[in-house]
DNA sequence: TTGCAAAATGTGTTCGTACACATTAGATTT
DNA sequence: AAATCTAATGTGTACGAACACATTTTGCAA
């Protein structure tokens, strides 16, 4: 239609250089005219490339809300087979924030076409977005944003807002003012920066809604230590307490299981993801709500957003903050069944 | 590799007959071999066929709520443009039973090769079904099952679960006991059919968590009518009425204009899906929750399951009941952000 | 044995793009 | 003016399947 060979055009559309200004005119004016859409099917079978994703993740075996990651990933890696999309895990170890400096140079000299990341120790990850950057390997943040680096996309959660339905579903339950607690249990300090978030938001709920509740923070560093039980029981003695905000995934069971010896009594428990041992507590009643994360889908889009950007050149959005779902006892069911969660 | 054409190796792949014992058994030794399995890509790009899915919905200007099926048709057709699928919407009066008949034929008689149907006239659509079925035209079926017709697909939700869940809702926030009414709002009495099941979800909820919860049921046919207000009112007139679930999409908006002007005094109301109206109530706090029948997903899934069906040879669902979605003031916006919804 | 139709098998082109390589035109050098 | 180089352009094949059509084999009747 221009006038020119099938060559030209290729150079014209890939931009490799080597076409007179006169048939770069010609080719992009027809270009224009027809609206031209290159099939992507018949791309993806001419370049028969293979594209390579390395998905830095915590190692799922630590805990079931990355494994929940992991099987988000393993999901999306079937889907993709097809295209030539093989997905590299490489797993660092949740209690030990040097691991992921390892575990990230090592999937970086790998020279990976993209990368996905769980960044969860801020100070160890951030130095690697530079030489992503750099090295122009696209990357897809999930589970914690880095606001200073500058992601193909970032997956998460709009954490102050979930701290809000966190504290909606406790008003909702109990009206009448009381104490409430907010529980964070976490190992690690820098995490709680992201907890925190989640507890201005509920704590900003109640001062809105309901300013007579009286909102007290506990922070809990590890399970296994002998002064958690202790802490946990000086709160629970106090018979004002009304509701218990758990703000991360794991600890919520912890929590039910003492409120089970103490016997709950009317007290409220909201807590984070649909791990099995959160469901157990959630069917016998022990708690109240969930607020599913969905770490498996945010890992899911994660690799989806990558695949569909190499191989298909979409472009991602730069950040998709999930659905806050609300799990109770009568809908769990049908979020299980359900094919996408 | 099993010394014939691909010619041969392609009879076998599609059974078309025409090749001796033995060739078959050699190529379909070589197929189990090297565990083949052909590259869906290729395929597509060879078989340049465009295939074309009719939608049979009802007209979306009659209803927001099957304006979002639409939109949900639409999203489809744009994901599904690259492999030539294209969808020919065929649109049925709401109001009209025999519209549907015509419009489902008129559809039929252009021979697609899938149809992606909201079956909301029980007795008009049951015939379609076979006609569909001797012609061996999939169909997907969404919104309103039909138990006696077996098609590709079917996608919903658990009516009877979402009733529970409306109650559980609903009890959450009013603990003492009192009078409930279920509201079906509807023109149509075979539809209510479907809203038996919420109803019946709704009582045995409370049956067993709390029976000295009163329940009654009111059947309004057109909010229209100027019976309608009258016996709204009459209702709401009882100083011992607690809450009130509506088991369509449509009303809860209507009876949430008449609870303001009544002033709702702590009345608890529990409608469904996220319609414009619905949303502008649930900000204002006249609308406690909303359960998402998320029909935009519903219709845009029915088309997946066909396009994928069709385009690719993979096995849809038999049933695919999505998530009860709790929306409340807190999460609503999240949803609203989200991209699936 | 020949003839011939039917069955079996093989060949070649196409889909739309990517890419390696071949060829031609223009400019520069000698 | 020929030789040389380089920028510009053109050609051909591959990707993995689908499908139309050509060719060969086989079985059977004359």
């Amino acid at each position: 239609m221009a006038g020119v060979s099938a060559g030209t055009v290729d150079r014209v559309l890939h931009k490799r250089g080597r076409v007179s200004d006169d048939a770069l005119q010609k080719v992009n004016k027809i270009l224009d005219e027809i609206d031209y859409k290159p099939n992507l099917i018949a791309r993806t079978l001419g370049s028969n490339r293979t594209y390579r994703i390395a998905a830095i993740i915590p190692n799922p075996e630590q805990d079931p809300y990355w494994a929940q990651s992991r099987a988000g990933i393993r999901q999306a890696e079937a889907e993709w087979a097809h295209y030539n999309v093989i997905i590299e895990p490489y797993v660092f170890d949740l209690y030990n924030k040097e691991s992921l400096k390892e575990v990230a140079d090592t999937a970086f000299r790998a020279n990976p076409d993209g990368i996905l990341i769980a960044p969860i120790f801020y100070h160890e990850a951030l130095p690697f977005f530079e030489l992503f950057a750099t090295s122009l390997i696209p990357f897809v943040l999930f589970n914690t944003n880095i606001h200073e680096v500058k992601p193909l996309s970032f997956i998460g959660q709009n954490l102050y807002q979930s701290g809000r339905v966190g504290a909606e579903l406790m008003h909702m339950s109990k009206q009448e003012a009381g104490k409430l607690a907010v529980l964070h249990i976490n190992e690690d300090l820098d995490n709680s920066v992201h907890l925190l978030e989640k507890e201005r938001g509920f704590r900003e709920f109640f001062a809105e809604k309901n300013p007579s509740f009286e909102i007290i923070t506990l922070n809990l560093e590890n399970s296994e230590d002998p002064s958690f039980e202790q802490k946990l029981m000086e709160i629970l003695a106090d018979p004002k307490l009304k509701g218990i905000f758990v703000s991360t995934s794991k600890a919520s069971s912890i929590a039910a299981s003492f409120l089970i010896k103490k016997n709950k009594q009317g007290l409220v428990l909201v807590g984070y993801d649909m791990l099995e041992e959160n469901l157990n507590h959630l069917r016998s009643g022990s708690i109240d709500f969930l607020i599913n994360q969905n770490p498996k889908r945010q890992a899911f889009l994660g690799i989806n957003y990558l695949a569909d950007h190499l191989v298909f050149r979409k472009t991602a959005p730069s950040t998709d903050l999930l659905p806050l779902e609300v799990i109770t006892r009568e809908n769990l069911q049908s979020y299980l069944d359900s094919g996408i969660h």
